[in-house]
DNA sequence: GCTCAGAATGGAAACGTTCCCATTTTCCAG
DNA sequence: CTGGAAAATGGGAACGTTTCCATTCTGAGC
């Protein structure tokens, strides 16, 4: 295939006269009835486009169909590697069915999540992963009437006609729990960041609470906030010194409440695994911190995934397939850190 | 501003019937000719605009313009938190003036980047970050040619018409030495991953041999492969036998770097610190393993407003500058990991 | 009151596709 | 042969904008 020299891109008219053919039948070719051509004119017009290294104009096929092949995603916070991990997942699976994805970060910020879904609307996304920051239930609303599935990553948005993928709380949660438990730990205090709009949040968090009390264990919670660090030092501080030594152990809610943590353990001084640590997300360096980090790792790959399988399948015909819940079970990677 | 409950996007001619205008007039009022209108038009067509919901279709805007509001760009290693934070900046720097932004993720595979290379094409990107993981100079070159600005980031391309954005490598290098030399190690090692295509990893390389020895200390260079771990481990240990035990540091070319060798020191029992340990790019987890990882952190955000910078200035005049070179310093981050 | 410049507005073509329909070609049964 | 269905191909309108150009309107200068 040669490139094209030429200073601007060729269209559908210039192979379609290099070709000897009609238009018609030059996107044809590039749609996908290119077999209802003969053999003969196919090979001229393959043959002419790669002279011209002629490429169909996706903005002019956007227009014309109503529909583009981009998925948007908005990602609530792009710099935690959990969302990183998921996005690769989505962007491989697009590639593999033809899609391009549109990547939005909103930082955790509504207006910013609003002003992004208003654009990804304007390009005709032909589908929408969303991980949503706030509660935009109006203008998700507006896609699916207006035809375009919308999958929601992680976390559930008030009540959307959509598919909802990810981790299974509950059963996260209760493996971590049933962990500790088997360890040998009596009390186990859970650290996660304030709930928020987050229904994952939420959900583990009162799971927590309710599975614990189950397991007679002794419990207590702790929501992260950015501003008071010493508060919830002591807080931290406090738990320990109200529970036997060791018979202690803290759950993280997510890979952020890990970092955090691990971070609060060395300015007390605790070394690990004196104390039980254990997260929900895995890290990089989890086991790097001696004796490492015992996680529950998500299938982020398979997640992302999933979440683009939900779209096409919507996509595809227009079948008003119930929205399902797809939810992925974590898997135990097992370290010091809960070793007693 | 309500929003439509329509099931069907509305037009610019629906706005202007219902404003008793004309299109014209309605495109002026969306467009940048606004201020041409006399107030009564502009109040008539701002109610209905938002009476209907209208929102301007982009992708018959950038039929018509010969151009979108998107800019793509094109990242080797989108799991890599160093490109994850500068792809951050990027993205903010993209909302500000309105782009959205078209991440493609290569997976550090050419043959990944020719194809997004050419789906960007056909969405007529306004411009054009990439770090490369191959070296598609062709593909490069016609963008350039049709007038569309590409900026390099953190890897230059064969010989490209292009801005260049990144790390100024020399100084980090000759940073790294003059710290380690400072505090007083006699040997140091370079870790880094195979060079390959990348500039930046040659630089580096090349770099810290002649920088080495001109501070008239010791050296060695050691290429990280997924392959033969046990070989790697072994060169890693004749490194340090050759070498009085405590004067013996470990320099890594970056963040992949520092996570294998770092997990490397584990697998022979070294403690940190014992050995100098010393990374380019920081991680969240630098500070965690203990006594802490001294590292050069490399100015992401900046480098990723920098790149739209660039972009910006060579969209909107036809101007012609000649190509920048924009290189950063590192800043360094002194930790155990270095201290004797 | 008339002319005319300039402001304000509108009509229509064009951007590069897709897709409905119409036309031409092929080829097989009668 | 020939009629006619099926296969192959082509013409042209439409998608929602922008933009060139034409038209209408306004008010200042005479």
């Amino acid at each position: 295939m040669t490139l094209p020299s030429a200073s601007r891109r060729s269209t559908i008219l210039e192979v379609a006269r290099l070709a000897g053919a009609s238009k018609t039948s030059v996107s044809r070719y590039f749609g996908d009835e290119r077999e209802r051509l003969s053999p003969a004119l196919q090979a001229r017009i393959a043959h002419a486009a790669s002279t011209l290294g002629y490429q169909p104009n996706q903005m002019a096929r956007g227009l014309k169909g109503g529909r583009s092949t981009l998925i948007g995603m908005l990602v609530a916070d792009i710099r935690n590697p959990f969302s990183v991990a998921i996005t690769h997942g989505v962007e491989q699976a697009c590639r593999q069915y033809g899609y391009s994805l549109l990547v939005c970060n909103t930082d955790n910020d509504p207006e910013q999540e609003r002003q992004h879904l208003a654009l990804l609307g304007a390009y005709q996304v032909a589908g929408l992963v969303v991980n949503a920051a706030g509660s935009p239930e109006r203008q998700l609303h507006s896609f699916i009437s207006q035809g375009t599935p919308v999958v929601l990553l992680d976390r559930e948005v008030g009540h959307i006609d959509a598919d909802v993928v990810g981790l299974d709380n509950y059963l996260a949660i209760d493996s971590a729990l049933d962990h500790l438990a088997a360890q040998g730990y009596q009390a186990v205090l859970y650290v996660s960041e304030a709930p928020g709009q987050s229904s994952t949040r939420q959900i583990r968090l009162s799971r927590f609470t309710q599975s614990a009390q189950q397991r007679a264990l002794s419990h207590a919670t702790l929501l992260l906030s950015t501003l008071d660090e010493t508060d919830t030092l002591e807080t931290l501080s406090q738990f320990l010194a109200a529970h036997p030594q060791h018979a202690c152990a803290v759950l993280c809610g997510n890979g952020t409440a890990t970092l955090a943590v691990t971070r609060f353990f060395q300015t007390l001084g605790w070394p690990l695994g004196e104390v039980g640590l254990m997260g929900i997300d895995e890290l990089d360096w989890c086991e790097l911190v001696t004796p490492g980090i015992t996680t529950l790792a998500q299938p982020t790959d398979a997640i992302g995934k999933a979440a683009i399988s939900c779209l096409r399948h919507k996509i595809a015909p227009l079948n008003s397939a119930q929205p399902t819940t797809l939810s992925f079970a974590p898997s135990l990677i097992e370290r010091g850190s809960t070793r007693r």
